[in-house]
DNA sequence: TCTACTTTGTTGTCAATGGCTACATTGGCC
DNA sequence: GGCCAATGTAGCCATTGACAACAAAGTAGA
């Protein structure tokens, strides 16, 4: 084998790269500083250069899901003919994701962060719901749905598939096929808002 | 102080007690084993009589966890007058259930149990679904709910009432309350459920 | 009561981990 | 060429979970 340079040159996207892979095969918890340092060549000191602490690596981790994660909604969000299959499609592919990432997801959402993390995390995050919350504007204005805040809407929305999201990447849907969950949920959602949600009037 | 006796008599109890404590306090990442025998009084190897590995210890944590909220769970379902109240009343226990115990709750909905425990901790977390159900079912006989199948709402219900404990255990609804949270999910899958929800009238 | 036997707790050990510090190497900048 | 910050190395330490050998105490049968 090639004798390694003394300066890796990529260091910090090596360890990110193989870290996601890690976690993705064995859960954050199989996630060891040391062993990934193992499997990218490099002594066990050497991640702390770039990563003051495992949760600022586990934090990058997260923040990459996110991107990675809105880079789908944003495609489903544009793809597709009319408002209510749109609709249905960016909820399949936020589902679709945490049922690809479970680990991932279950990063994206701890609630450890570090402080300065947290911020850029939460809204990096927060893209989703806007994505849905401009589809139901547009629907209400078509004359699709009731009339409505859009953000308590929106807000439902991301709720509720989020619901399905953790539930269908930790495997307790048993019995139904998790495109079967998202149909019937977000025909629940769309009935609901098409109907008039009381709770979205008042705002 | 009094010296121990050689026999502890109730150390099981005394771990989980003492564990369920350490997990709200510092999360499940905060509970070491050995702590833990330290806490009781007791010396390192003294736990692994009682559990086997740790995860046996926090799967036996998980299902305490949901004997208590499935007793929550059944006690709001049977309090209130109308079936709309006892509906949102149980969906406010579960989220606030969650929000009283975030630990427990990931802990609950952890993917790592130990397969002889996962069985046992299914069917007890199912329990919940079952009184959304039945609920259901009274509310769509006595004429307040559309026709459709109670199985399949009664998941929707709560995959999406999940989301939103999740969540708020998490912290991640910024900028409105629980009971806000609650009361425009409840709305929204009540005002589905009374339109008809397409999904639910196929199967 | 004496005696096996099982359960429960103790002590010591092991490999692995995360974090820290002192040191080595490298490359850039003046 | 020489200084210096950035990057990587090597060693150290406390902590952890798991395991094994041993001790103590309760139990059941002769």
């Amino acid at each position: 084998m090639t004798d390694q340079p003394y300066h890796h040159g990529k260091l910090r996207e090596a360890l990110l790269e193989r870290a996601m892979e890690t976690i993705e095969e064995a859960g954050v918890d199989g996630l060891s500083l040391r062993q990934l340092a193992r499997d990218v060549n490099v002594s066990h000191g050497a991640p702390a250069k770039h990563f003051r602490d495992k949760q600022a690596l586990i934090d990058a981790l997260a923040l990459a899901g996110f991107e990675s994660m809105n880079r789908r909604i944003h495609g489903a969000a544009q793809s597709g003919d009319h408002l209510r299959g749109r609709f249905v499609g960016v909820a399949q592919a936020y589902v679709d994701f945490a049922v690809a990432h479970p680990a991932l997801l279950s990063v994206m959402y701890s609630t450890k962060h570090h402080p300065d993390s947290s911020a850029e995390l939460r809204s990096t995050g927060e893209q989703g719901i806007q994505v849905a919350q401009a589809m139901i504007t547009e629907a209400q204005e078509a004359g699709d749905l009731a009339a409505g805040d859009p953000e308590t809407l929106a807000m439902v929305c991301f709720v509720s598939l989020h619901g399905a999201a953790v539930l269908a990447a930790g495997k307790h849907l048993d019995g139904t096929t998790v495109e079967d969950v998202v149909a019937a949920t977000t025909d629940m959602l769309w009935a609901g808002m098409a109907a008039g949600v009381p709770a979205a009037q008042l705002s």
